[in-house]
DNA sequence: CGATGACATAAGCATACACTTATGTGATGC
DNA sequence: GCATCACATAAGTGTATGCTTATGTCATCG
């Protein structure tokens, strides 16, 4: 996976919202649908996409497919971030030292 | 500025490219096409939409424009990853009390 | 067993976007 | 002045991608 890719699982509105839904709690897709104008096609393939980008995880329930955010995901941003903590603003400062910590 | 812009920027293969170059040290827009098979057109482009992002600030210097990574970008990514950080592995758990302090 | 429900996949289409070539702008130097 | 350099903008083009409709797969239920 190039490193890129995680940022365009996040560039769609839609996919954002989708994430930003998993992350207030988990559910399956049909739930997801609930309150956005989308076909159901079209979440399946953006679940895909976050799913592929290490963003999201599923699980098997019976016919539904529960959903929820994969730490690893964020795990990897945070990483990330890190790199470039060089350039953070002072009032973060206070980060770099922990960050440190993560660079295994 | 809709939140998923800046992802949006990063998402770009280039583009990204282009940042990590930005990060490792501030230089011109000749400079950061050495090395690189880019059009002067499409890195000018690349910068206005990395600029336009939060991501990068340019300086007048003359004939020469002076890129820099912009600090403001990385804490818009920052305070977007803290809202997640319920759900951070556990071996980043010591961040969240942090991170707590971010949040204005 | 067949019917239904939840989701995935296929294929086609329309738009977004990253690139190109050409031209414009603004600063330095002769 | 004008030639040149560094960069920005304009306009056009090909491809990527997010959507659609149609169909496939897998599990539950009667």
């Amino acid at each position: 996976m190039i490193e890129s890719d995680i940022f365009k699982a996040l560039a769609d509105p839609t996919r954002y919202a989708i994430f930003e839904k998993l992350a207030a709690g988990s559910m399956n897709a049909s739930a997801l649908r609930e309150g956005m104008t989308i076909s159901q096609p079209a979440m399946s393939q953006h679940l895909a996409v976050l799913r592929n980008a290490g963003l999201v995880r599923e699980e098997r329930q019976g016919r539904f497919v529960n959903y929820e955010v994969d730490p690893e995901g964020l795990a990897l941003i945070a990483r990330w971030l890190a790199k470039y903590r060089a350039y953070w603003p002072s009032r973060v400062d206070a980060l770099k030292s922990l960050l440190k910590d993560m660079d295994q």
